[in-house]
DNA sequence: CGCTTGCTTGGAGTGCACTCCAAGGTTCTA
DNA sequence: TAGAACCTTGGAGTGCACTCCAAGCAAGCG
């Protein structure tokens, strides 16, 4: 049996609301560089370093040598661009793919990063949250301030 | 009327879970670097910029030119910290320092930046929580892979 | 008094994540 | 079949937010 990351048939499913139609089926699933930049937001330089810092597989090439992007390819940079919401820094993406290409033995290890990062996004959730509750107590002030402000012109 | 940001006597009060214990009562608050370091987890190089750049106000100095921070000061920087945890950029705090600086006709700017910064951080918020459902379906994809090996191992 | 520790300055350096460039080959449209 | 638009590469450059350095002054202690 092979954990895979991603497949062309089913990739632990339901991608969310990615904009994933425009998609071609799989089979001929073959994109230029500039349709991927169209998916995923991403520049095309941007793309070309991923690739070279082993973010991403090595891409298929045209007969000329021209990278042609797969649909397994935009389900990783899919993952790859939910990772980099977290602020996970590119280096630890880096090892979570050298893991998925090092196969099923790194199995365990890529569960505990994942589980790592969960925890990441919780907390930073919660940071957040008080970050807001500062802000709502700050923009209370401010609008209590107002009305002292302006009560003050109508004097 | 005046609109201060932070005063000595009560701050848009209630600070919120921060440490602020240790500190000394207004009227003898003067902390050196390395206890505003202390405080804040900044580190006093980081400090001193924030003065270079504008996002503190010059700070007081003892008669050899030492810095002496104020409650005032560390009741900014608890600010500052939180914006920071935002992401907002730190030329916009710098900005949002000038605005303080220049007074009360500012007042409008301020509320507007405060406001921009709350929805930010709502909509990052929200972008955590999806990157938090993948991350999940994720995790119990690999849970079950996990228990397909141990049966697979079992057999 | 000497020593350690802490503080000062301007300016240079670091690490991250891109971002761009030049020079040239490829693909599409009229 | 010409020209525009797009693609390739390695390597250099950018912007942000620090981070560090060297040289020197200051404060507290035995």
């Amino acid at each position: 049996m092979t954990v895979m990351e991603t497949t062309g048939t089913r990739t632990d499913t339901c991608a969310g609301p990615t904009q994933q139609q425009n998609r071609r089926p799989d089979g001929d699933d073959h994109y230029t560089i500039s349709e991927v930049v169209a998916f995923t937001g991403l520049t095309a330089h941007t793309l070309r370093w991923y690739e070279r810092i082993g973010l991403m597989p090595h891409i298929d090439r045209s007969h000329t040598g021209q990278r042609r992007y797969t649909n397994r390819d935009l389900d990783w940079l899919d993952l790859v661009g939910k990772l980099r919401l977290t602020g996970m820094p590119v280096a630890d993406m880096v090892r979570y793919a050298e893991l998925v290409r090092e196969g099923d033995h790194t199995y365990g290890e890529r569960f505990e990063l994942l589980q790592t990062t969960r925890e990441d996004v919780l907390a930073r959730i919660d940071e957040l949250r008080g970050t807001l509750a500062v802000l709502d107590r700050k923009i209370s002030f401010y609008a209590d301030a107002g009305r002292a402000l302006a009560s003050e012109r109508s004097r």
